[in-house]
RNA sequence: GGGCGCAUAGCUCAGUCGGUUAGAGCAUUUGCAUCACACGCAAAGGGUCGAGGGUUCGAGUCCUUCUGCGCCCACCA
């Protein structure tokens, strides 16, 4: 019957059964009223992505939840899909043209879209088929895309749905702007990185001045300095502006200065947005390239001369620059100035600067006209919900981060100039207003701060529309084009638990879903969307919790990354240690919301593991005699006798209920090391060394396979593959475990009464080893025993059960006996409640057994001296609780003994 | 500038409601081919719990200041 060979081959188990769950169905959720709905969505991976530990992480805790729940009886449900990642995709698929010399705009949109699909077609699962190798039991035959037809469907009917509203509009903003995707970013798409940059010094000269007191003030000098970090963007300067209450600039205000290198007259400005202490405490105002300056030009009414066109090369407007990459520009104005002596210095300056999330190119604040969200009215549900505990976040702490953000909230930049997207659902009618997108601005714009279009009935040739319109509404045109645009990503993310439920009936039954896990990186573009959206759409939150996971990082704390070279590839790890080896691995190592620092070896510790369990499992079934075996452990278990039988069964209720717990609050990690340590420390190192005198036992027989089987269903979730492997070899067991209940908890064998007479044992054994060991007595050499015991219940217990003794710590005869004489020239050894003394003849150094026991003494002695200064302490006795006090005096009493007991031992080994 | 996290054995990390003897894995040392497992068994050594101050009968745990490392947010010309 057995063929379990010694050590654990993951290879051949875990795809034969991965392979068994997904054809047997275990892995789809249907409707079932019978039985209470858990469900997740995951965290769609990009189709671009490949597996890597962050996912393996994110996946491993959404399994263990599902499996648990699963075998929890509830109905389960994790619906998978792949993010169709606007940006990231189409940059691979144009560096994948690019290799072959063609550039998006030679195929033109539909054929580049083609391109894309096929691509997608192609490699856009190969990450759904790397979550299989973990264990995933996600629901693959709903398998969703965020461009799937349906999903669109709701893309567009959320974008209509909001500009009916009136939160969705159009404007021109100062937005960040990528040149190399060049398209629109979001604030969160374009984080900010500390730099060390520099902060060039520029004079602007004066025009001849009007004011005559200002000529007096400013003889001597005939410019005024400005401090930027961009000295490119001066080109596009139209004022300079200073603060109303500076006495330095004061006589300025409203002279002119003339912009070096283009030789333009601009004004100088007041505004109590310049700090007079940053620089020289007048500022240049570039308002087509600087969100700020463009705050101050509309209160000033300044002129926007946008110098860059949409790769950051500059244009027309640059004069004798045009044509130069920004960064060029950069370097040519500073020689240009420094030639004409107009720098007046360069100090090195520390600032952070907008990266693009995609591609890392530095952002450039850009003026452009682009579609918003004004996200303050959906925020507030969200805000509330969070607040009243409706939904929450493990761990805590991120509760304030949301909120922080929620009540900041800004609108929303979600138009992307990209191909690869939704397309905006919006059109223009020609004959009511000449498309105006791309105009960008160029010399004197002026721009009108209303400038908002949101309004569905305003008569300006917008027509917004999950179709398109055959001809225009207002004045039936049927010259119509559509939006170029498409939408960031993340509009369509954001609808993701619920958009992704094709029935109605299942969306009520699966939604709001139970938990949603995920990297602290995406709460912003994610989760609080998300939320915002559940309520906004729903009426209803999107998930009940918020499990927030560390960041795999690697074992110098870097952050793991392709770029960097330091990622570990799952798919290596799962081929050398196995996939379940890397899943207890790696949660094991999680602790709640910790970031977590990898190495290769670190998964040596789940492969031990499993291999251990593989090889205790294969002792059972090796020495099971089933037909003994079908009892009910609920009846079967009150007629148990033996002590260690009573004592793992203890040992295991107690587990379970921990694990339970654990499992409940989200201490995946906690629930992996109870369970470690359980079937490691306390099942294979003593229950199993035990049972190994009464296997013959029927009583024996049914504890051993109980508890290995039971064991082996609150590990599923942790080792799927692992355990159904060994179900498949345990006689009786039947079935799949993965669907088998969880086991049910039965308090009334756990017993602290038993655990204390095991202790005694365990003690007891552990001593005698310790002693053998300090005394070199070889493994294979038996030693006999004298035990001295005053305790009556403790000797019952030893006299009953010192074949444990005997074959755990290699003894051949116990005596037990009062008598001090047979312990003289013994080495000895003292334990709560029980003396020892073993005849080791010659070889003992009385000495070094002498100074053995001494050490003992000093230690004992000095605990004691600490406890008996507390039990002095009247404070100690009037303030701290009565069972602290009682449990030290017993403590002190045991002390006081025991050093008696050591003492008589030491006056042995004298005489 | 604001906020958050971390600091415990050589390394990586646990540590519950504050309760007195601070745990594990790896590494190290010693012994063991033993009939489940050497990916193993048995034993041992290893700690001023980052520093200072405070609260308390009692602090790794609570408060406070500081140091070091990491992260997030912010319209840092």
């Amino acid at each position: 019957m057995n063929q379990m060979p010694p050590r654990y081959n993951p290879k051949e188990t875990e795809d034969k059964w991965y392979k068994f769950w997904h054809d047997n169905n275990y892995f789809s959720a249907k409707i079932n009223t019978a039985k209470k709905p858990f469900s997740i969505v995951i965290p769609p991976p990009n189709i671009t992505g490949i597996l890597h530990m962050g996912h393996a992480l994110n996946n491993t805790i959404q399994d263990i939840l599902l499996r648990y729940k699963r075998m929890q009886c509830y109905e389960p449900l994790w619906m998978p899909g792949t993010d169709h990642a606007g940006i990231a995709t189409q940059n691979v698929v144009e560096r994948k043209l690019a290799k072959e010399g063609i550039k998006r705009q030679d195929l033109g949109r539909d054929k580049f879209l083609e391109e894309v699909w096929k691509w997608r077609d192609e490699y856009g699962s190969t990450i759904i088929n790397q979550l299989k190798k973990l264990g995933s039991s996600c629901d693959w035959q709903r398998m969703r895309f965020t461009m799937d037809e349906e999903y669109s469907e709701a893309v567009k009917e959320v974008f209509v749905a909001l500009w009916d509203k009136g939160l969705i509009y159009q404007g021109n903003r100062i937005i960040n702007w990528c040149p190399r995707c060049q398209t629109a970013l979001s604030d969160e798409e374009a984080p900010y990185k500390d730099l060390e940059g520099q902060l060039y010094y520029i004079r602007y000269p004066l025009k001849e001045i009007k004011n005559q007191k200002s000529k007096i003030k400013n003889k001597e000098k005939n410019h005024i300095v400005v401090a930027t970090t961009r000295p490119e963007t001066m080109l596009g300067d139209t004022a300079v502006a200073v603060n109303p209450k500076d006495k330095r600039y004061k006589q300025l205000i409203g002279e002119s200065v003339i912009l070096p290198l283009m030789e333009r007259e601009i004004k100088i400005i007041a505004d109590s947005f310049v700090d007079p202490k940053f620089g020289t405490g007048a500022v240049k105002v570039t308002p087509a390239h600087d969100p700020n300056d463009y705050e101050i030009g509309l209160r000033h009414n300044l002129d926007v001369v946008n110098i860059m066109d949409e790769g950051g090369v500059l244009n027309i407007n640059a004069g004798d620059y045009q044509g130069m990459d920004r960064f060029e520009a950069r370097e040519a104005i500073i020689n240009d100035l420094t030639e004409r002596k107009l720098i007046e210095k360069i100090e090195p300056h520390a600032h952070s600067v907008g990266h693009c999330y995609r591609c890392s190119t530095v952002i450039e604040p850009y003026l452009s006209k682009q579609w918003f969200v004004n996200m303050k009215p959906l925020a507030k549900p969200a805000i509330e919900a969070v607040k009243k505990g409706e939904i929450k976040f493990y761990p805590k702490r991120w509760t304030k981060i949301y909120l922080n953000w929620m009540e900041n909230i800004r609108d929303w930049c979600i138009s992307r100039q990209i191909w690869w997207g939704h397309r905006i659902p919006v059109y223009y009618c020609r004959n009511c207003q000449a498309g105006m997108k791309y105009q960008i601005p160029n010399y004197k714009l002026q721009i009108n701060s209303n400038d908002k279009i949101q309004n569905s009935r305003q008569k300006n040739g917008i027509i917004v529309a999950k179709a398109r319109p055959e001809k225009c509404p207002d004045c039936a045109s049927t010259d119509i084009y559509q939006d170029e645009d498409v939408l960031d990503t993340w509009f369509s993310s954001w609808l993701w638990p619920f958009a992704t439920f094709r029935d109605k009936a299942e969306l009520n039954y699966f939604y709001p879903t139970s938990v949603l896990v995920t990297a602290q990186e995406i709460i912003f573009f994610w989760v609080a969307r998300m939320i915002m959206a559940g309520f906004e759409f729903m009426g209803k939150k999107p998930f009940s919790d918020v499990y927030i996971h560390g960041t795999v990082r690697d074992d110098t704390g870097k952050k793991m990354s392709k770029s960097l070279g330091n990622i570990i590839d799952p798919l290596e790890i799962i081929n050398e240690f196995g996939s379940d080896a890397l899943r207890f691995s790696i949660i094991s190592l999680t602790s709640v919301g910790q970031d977590i620092y990898l190495s290769k070896n670190k998964f040596e510790y789940g492969r031990n593991f499993a291999n251990k369990v593989w090889n205790a499992s294969r002792y059972i079934i090796m020495n099971l005699k089933p037909e003994e075996l079908s009892v009910d452990l609920c009846i079967y278990g009150k007629s148990i006798s033996g002590l260690a039988e009573k004592w793992i069964l203890s040992r295991f209720y107690e587990t379970l209920a921990k694990i339970e717990k654990a499992l409940d609050n989200y201490k995946i990690n906690e629930a992996a090391k109870t369970i470690y340590e359980f079937f490691w420390n306390n099942f294979c190192d003593w229950y199993i060394e035990f049972s190994k005198l009464t296997i013959a036992n029927n009583e024996t027989q049914v504890v051993l396979y109980k508890v290995l089987e039971k064991t082996l269903r609150i590990m599923h979730p942790f080792l799927p593959h692992l355990t159904e492997e060994i179900w498949s070899n345990l006689p009786g067991a039947g079935g799949s475990i993965m669907i088998k209940p969880w086991p049910h908890m039965q308090k009334n064998f756990i017993s602290k009464a038993i655990d204390s007479q095991m202790r005694i044992i365990i003690d007891l054994i552990s001593s005698l080893r310790n002693a053998r060991s300090e005394w070199h007595v070889p493994d294979n050499s038996r030693i006999d025993c004298i035990l001295k015991i005053k305790d009556k219940s403790a000797r019952k217990t030893l006299e009953e059960n010192q074949l444990y003794i005997k074959k755990l710590a290699g003894v051949a005869n116990i005596k037990f006996s009062d008598d001090l004489k047979d312990a003289s020239g013994c080495v000895s050894g003292v334990i709560e409640k029980v003396d020892f003394y073993i005849p080791l003849g010659d070889v003992v150094d009385l000495e070094k057994e002498k100074a053995r026991l001494n050490k003992q003494l000093e230690a004992s002695k000095q605990q004691l001296k600490g406890l008996s200064a507390r039990l002095k302490n009247k404070e100690f006795l009037a303030k701290a609780p009565r069972d602290v006090v009682e449990k030290e005096k017993q403590r002190a009493q045991q002390l006081n003994l025991l050093i008696k007991r050591i003492k008589i031992n030491l006056s042995q080994v004298s005489s």
